[in-house]
DNA sequence: ACTAAGTAATGCGATATCGAACCAAATGGA
DNA sequence: TCCATTTGGTTCGATATCGCATTACTTAGT
């Protein structure tokens, strides 16, 4: 970003991080959904795997909080795993405006084939930072995440 | 990602970065795209910061993989572009076949404008991480970046 | 209890994204 | 030269994304 106009330097050097981040966001879900069976993108795929680290039975307004999506898309998001018979959504009990959602037996099954899939790609590129650095790296980034997840009020 | 299945521990750290980096390629297009002008995305903004840094004349192809975008996208971003006036497309003198995409002064209009509109965001996160901090992700990440950059064959 | 304000989710319409098929021009052998 | 192949770009159709408005339920204040 060597000619960004008369910007403060540290203004600047976010603007290159992000920039940064931004290509490799995108070139690692190209990689993800290249793997992934058709018709399913990297959402599908997100929305599964956080309701296994977190414990399904989520309502969908968490689920669009937790990626920082509109709720609209996280209803079209959910409504295609539904589809396919990933999650199942249930009433919520405490209330009655609410869902909850639930994996099926066939969702958890979808994640560990789609991260067997994507395994080989990743090991592929293991040797391009070393442990250490890839630990360092996510706890940077963890850092700027989560003030700009605080700045959004 | 604690509880991912039996993977490698090197596939499951860069897992969890992708992962990361994915998340924050979220939060920061978002607060761009909050305050660009109503109806232009993130990629109009990026394509026409790109033609500024690489100079302006690229054909549409060279910018699809510039970007990692497939042709199509690229077509329809710079329809948009061409419609609001910030880019002309000319033929390529060189081949029959192709075009060139050329900034007008609206466009770098935008662009400075689009800059200063994000500054002070930008400006308001300078004290989360140090310039080495940042510095030094940025070229861990230009690393990794520039390694699945060469894998895509 | 009643009402106003807030919250959860969806329906709808406008774009964005992208794969497949297509056309036209360029290229590289026979 | 001719033709098969490759390359640059668009068209078309299928989803994805998301803002706006709507509906249903909840909560807070009186």
């Amino acid at each position: 970003m060597p000619d960004t106009p008369d910007t403060h330097s540290a203004t600047r050097l976010y603007f290159e991080l992000f920039n940064e981040i931004g290509i490799l966001s995108q070139l690692s879900r190209a990689l993800f959904e290249a793997r992934l069976p058709e018709g399913l993108v990297l959402p599908h795929f997100t929305v599964i795997n956080h309701l296994i680290r977190v414990q399904d039975g989520r309502t969908p307004l968490q689920l669009a909080r937790a990626f920082q999506v509109p709720k609209t898309s996280m209803t079209h998001t959910l409504a295609g795993l539904e589809k396919r018979g990933f999650v199942t959504m249930r009433a919520n009990p405490d209330d009655a405006r609410s869902k909850q959602v639930w994996l099926t037996d066939a969702g958890r099954t979808f994640r560990n084939s789609a991260i067997a899939g994507i395994a080989p790609d990743l090991a592929g590129m293991a040797d391009t930072l070393d442990s250490e650095e890839v630990r360092a790296l996510i706890d940077k980034l963890a850092i700027l995440r989560k003030r700009m997840d605080a700045a959004r009020d």
